[in-house]
DNA sequence: TGTACATCAGTGAACGCGCGTTCACTGATGTAC
DNA sequence: TGTACATCAGTGAACGCGCGTTCACTGATGTAC
């Protein structure tokens, strides 16, 4: 299921050959949401300026107006990513307010879902396109999010005595960087992965966080 | 250190002022060895055919009598760069022929090392640059070598009772996908490894490995 | 051993393309009076 | 309420650039006789 669905997008963009007034209106947020749907159909090795400006159907130069270059845009692009998983992180662990270990297999499957249903803007949020993260404080800031939740999960979860951990950032961080590893390797098609479609992918994922977890309890 | 060094490359290389003879010898190799060495000077963004032809001192045009097009040449270049991991990951397990659980540290620590230090190659190696992997039997061949290694490494563990597992297939890529997650993140800047000098990687790499050992070991 | 010739690796000029960026401009908006 | 004007978002033409790819070619190599 596609984060951004077509209807959302065609409200705040303008087809090219619709008429629309001269001021946008919102064109950073247009500009953001035509980047999300080219990274959706053509990938982001081809991203550039000028296919995102004529996408939200506007001139080449517009987006000056509000970046001053592309990797300034991809930087919104990415926290915009990051907030999208962060959202469905969080609606996970409402869900499952009560069941910490429900929490902690769901979300590590989320994650990885979410890298195979947005594997070029997950490229964007994870891979180099942006050189210096730093220089984007939106961005850093969104970044630190999903992690924040994958903290209090595991929290939760040595709260519960389901996981034994004395240190909960490195468990975190284990956890977290396995999860990564998968859904790295996933979109690879690497090896172990190599043409395994989505059903099957699904399966591995949570077998391999059920294996997490198995260390992780008896730690 | 550099995995190629200078020296090494020029050898298969002529500089674009010195006189050399009409045909090459080993152009693909040179090609090749110009790719790594731009891979590691301006990074796998900004590859392009003509600066490897340039690089390797010969016309633009020249490639074309060896590759169809940058993707095959990309895919060689990757292909390179599974033989050198293998050839990183065979030594470690050489030299610690008796001690399975050093294997199985340094083995991690060198695949993450391998990823800090040659972190284009890497990203060429495992990213999305190469569409379809498949297409190309010596890359296919060259990726599954570290895979075979490491479930060489986590079969002696299980012999040596040092770690616990029913499925060393699964437990291998428990173990790989979390050593690949540590150095995707660790290249990307992520968050908890913000602005992580090479040394603390280096710590907080171990401490990783460790924790996912402790994880297995108990399983 | 010498010559004629086929083969083919490498040349360099040329092409068309999409790109980022600039510029003087246009036209909508909002505000001062 | 109406008008003049400042502001600034968006325009579209233009630029120079590096790219992949092609082409007829050149020159080295190796082989048949």
């Amino acid at each position: 299921m596609p984060i951004i669905t077509h209807n959302v997008i065609t409200v705040n963009m303008k087809k090219p050959k619709e008429k629309h007034p001269y001021h946008h209106g919102d064109l950073k947020k247009a500009l953001v949401e035509a980047t999300i749907q080219l990274l959706k159909e053509d990938g982001y090795q081809s991203l550039s300026l000028r296919k995102i400006s004529k996408l939200a159907g506007v001139s080449q130069a517009a987006p000056y107006r509000h970046y001053n270059d592309l990797e300034s845009l991809i930087a919104d692009v990415a926290s915009e990513g990051f907030k999208l998983l962060t959202d469905q992180l969080s609606k996970i662990r409402r869900k499952a307010k009560s069941n910490p270990l429900l929490q902690f297999r769901e979300s590590g499957l989320s994650y990885v879902e979410f890298a195979l249903t947005n594997p070029d803007l997950f490229q964007i949020m994870y891979g180099n396109q942006i050189q210096n993260h730093s220089e984007y404080e939106t961005l850093i800031a969104a970044e630190d999010e999903p992690f924040e939740i994958l903290k209090e999960i595991i929290t939760d979860c040595k709260n519960a005595k389901i996981i034994k951990t004395a240190d909960i950032e490195k468990t975190s961080i284990a956890a977290w960087t396995m999860v990564h590893g998968i859904a790295v390797l996933l979109l690879g098609n690497q090896v172990m992965f190599r043409n395994l479609d989505l059903k099957h992918a699904r399966t591995v994922t949570k077998e391999l966080i059920e294996h997490l977890f198995v260390g992780l309890k008896n730690q």
